[in-house]
DNA sequence: TTGTAAGCGTTATCAG
DNA sequence: CTGATAACGCTTACAA
């Protein structure tokens, strides 16, 4: 493998002036440049990135920490945000975290070692009471959830007003009892508590009681548990004419569910979910959702992320960001 | 940013005897070890990834070049390889290809450069004529599609003969117009050619003619063109009363295209996939598929990536592998 | 069991 | 515009 040193001596110039040649540096003559690059070509010369590395500091790689990569949700995300990193020609090695937190913490502790410039973190696991371990000295965004308050820049959904448009766009269609199908409700400011708080909100604001027995937490948001509740849910007695869906993974399932226990969607039972996943338009019934515009999301987090590694200057001026969305209405709210 | 130097300083030690306690290098008095664990967690230190690569010519990064990350079966796929490439203690950054030759090439350049111990690339763009672009002096293995002869290893998905058996699974089931539904199809073995390929043989060997009107090529094998490509068969009057269709991602559009257009599934039409993603199970109806063990493959091809790297000598002993498969039975072909 | 010396390949600095 | 020198932080080889 080609050295620097050897395109120098193969060149007749200087290792530097290779290296300006190699980064684009102005001060050389064109002849030069052109020994240079044909030194290059000749001996099929490769930067080696390792050693660049060591020298500037910088790896040209960010982390993205997400649970995991194989859901339309984080799938969609990942696809955006490498897309959107390229743009900054910054590569993007993803971690899944599962979900843990302790993972995610792994993952802050990789980029100490100066593995990634930075770091875009989906927090799941991690909450509010995490908060101290994000102060470190390098570039985080994170992702997703809100951790209030937090020392780093902040991309987040629009959880709340949307969970309430959500929610009002059933009402609106004439649901009454508005069922939620979230994941485990806790104190944090997860997804789940605060799309809950959204759909509190929305029935408040219609007069629409609050009943307990609508409020459908599984332990996991998948397909898997969302179809084995929605079966329990009609098997059970329970009556609902609406289901809110924190996300359009367990949208999917809810909807498989229900046709198992012969409930028809939109006429018996109306379903709105949450992150419009590429899937959504295509289901049968196609299901009604929020768009949060993940391209937006990612966009932004990248170019947070970018304008920190370029600063320096890790804490200053932390940004948070909620994206816009708009509800999409399709077949499942009679759209 | 504290350095091995700092280290031994603080710990009284020289920085070879650091380095041996951080790599768990037997010959260190337990006392030793102490003293400098407790320096390092005193300065808080981390090692400097970029100078442990420079020095030992390691990256601990494998690349994973596929064409988007975003797509039910892309996602399962890079998810099982992220999973397996932990239990090897390697990290995986994702290049999207978008399935283009180019950028496959692009893939294997940035490997040269030293970025990744090894790449696993899908090859999509890429075809048996670029063969010898693959004869490179680092690992490599080629995950998905099959270059026959290539100069790497391989892991390769059962194409022919399981696309036989899910087009045979439809003729069991006592369909007689069948039709495919696959990309471009042209001289390369590619997704299409292959499975067309298996297609065929099964028609053949249950002496069903093969009509060309039933074959349906479309220009990206997604959801949106599955549904309007099936839609269309049907508005034009084509006489069928299955469908294989050579991806889930395709299928979901297709079930969708044949509910906007009337059709019932299984009743009049059946329909099988590839794939067995994630979302086939949960599809109104359940959509029947090939199921060729992502998880095996996944780990399969990380485990020959791995091989390679410790081996240190790419070329020798190439293999194949060739994924089992079952087929899996479910609504849409009426199971 | 521990230490010394050297070098991996690149680029920042500054001198020519 | 080009080049000499040094340094980034680590580990291999060898010496003590």
């Amino acid at each position: 493998m080609a050295t620097i040193q050897d395109v120098a001596k193969a060149a007749g110039v200087s290792p530097m002036t290779v290296s300006n040649v190699i980064n684009d540096h102005p001060n050389v003559r064109p002849a030069t440049r052109k020994k240079v690059l044909d030194a290059m070509a000749r001996l099929d010369y490769r930067v080696n990135v390792a050693a660049r590395n060591l020298r500037t500091g910088r790896t040209g790689t960010v982390g993205l920490a997400v649970p995991e990569v194989n859901s339309p949700y984080y799938g969609r995300l990942a696809a955006a945000i490498i897309s959107a990193a390229q743009r900054h020609n910054l590569r993007v090695s993803i971690e899944q975290t599962g979900a843990s937190r302790e993972n995610e913490l792994d993952a802050l502790s990789l980029s100490r070692n100066r593995l990634y410039d930075g770091l875009i973190l989906s927090t799941v696991g991690m909450g509010p009471a995490d908060v101290e371990l994000l102060k470190v000295d390098y570039p985080v965004v994170i992702l997703g959830e809100r951790i209030f308050g937090g020392p780093v820049d902040h991309v987040a959904m629009p959880n709340v007003d949307a969970s309430q448009a959500a929610t009002r766009h059933l009402i609106e269609r004439g649901c009454r009892s508005i069922a939620i199908l979230c994941g485990v409700v806790s104190e944090e400011t997860d997804v789940t508590s605060l799309r809950l708080t959204g759909y509190r909100q929305a029935l408040q604001s219609a007069g629409l009681p609050e009943d307990p027995g609508l409020l459908q937490s599984v332990e996991t948001l998948t397909m898997h548990d969302g179809a084995r509740r929605a079966r329990e849910m009609v098997e059970s007695g329970l009556d609902f004419d609406g289901v809110f869906c924190v996300t359009d993974t367990v949208a999917m399932g809810v909807l498989r569910g229900l046709a198992d226990a012969g409930v028809r969607v939109p006429d018996q039972v109306k379903v709105i979910g949450f992150d419009n996943v590429q899937e959504s338009a295509f289901l049968i019934p196609s299901l009604s959702t929020i768009d949060p515009d993940h391209d937006t999301m990612a966009q932004r987090a990248v170019d947070l992320l970018a304008r920190r590694i370029r600063q320096n200057e890790p804490g200053a001026d932390r940004e948070e960001f909620v994206s816009p969305f708009t509800v999409v209405v399709r077949e499942s709210t009679g759209g």
